[in-house]
DNA sequence: CGCTTGACTGGTA
DNA sequence: TTACCAGCCAAGC
């Protein structure tokens, strides 16, 4: 799938604006992000970037909120990609965060969904199956963006 | 300005 | 085996 390099020239950094991203912890998943935002790059946040990363997730396949951190280079910032998805629906695009799931395949975010049963009812739409609240082969089914971007 | 909560994760008891 | 604890960073009160 010839990725293109794009290779935007972000070199150029919002200044005056202190808001998020605050310590300056970048990594190179953070480029190709951007590289890959239809924006090009416009928006920087942490937020932003979780949502952008998900909007990656294939049809038919599942990520967790660490997987997404790990991409990001924030593996331990599982906590803040749950947090980012809070405000997902904030976004200008949508986002599916229905295939966004925790390390054991539980929907854990489908209490924020309106109404909660619509992240499974997405799920099982692309080809998911969820039984009791996990998706079924979730190991399968399982989309690594550390290891497709 | 400071404490609490939160869609997580991994380790220890 | 399951349950609880500590780490992480940001937003809300």
């Amino acid at each position: 799938m010839a990725t293109s390099k794009g290779k935007a020239t972000a070199g150029k950094k919002a200044a005056g604006k202190k808001s998020a991203v605050s310590k300056g912890r970048v990594s190179s998943a953070r480029e190709r992000l951007v590289a890959v935002k239809p924006s090009g790059g416009k928006e920087d946040s942490f937020f932003d970037l979780v949502h952008e990363v998900a909007r990656q997730i294939p049809k038919g396949r599942v990520t967790s909120y660490g997987a997404i951190g790990a991409a990001l280079g924030t593996r331990s910032s599982a906590r803040m990609v749950g947090w980012a998805m809070n405000t997902c629906h904030l976004s200008l695009q949508p986002v599916p965060a229905h295939r966004v799931v925790n390390s054991l395949g539980l929907l854990t975010g489908r209490h924020h969904f309106n109404p909660p049963e619509k992240m499974q009812l997405l799920l099982e739409k692309e080809g998911i199956k969820v039984k009791d609240n996990k998706v079924v082969d979730f190991k399968k089914l399982f989309w690594d963006p550390s290891q497709e971007l």
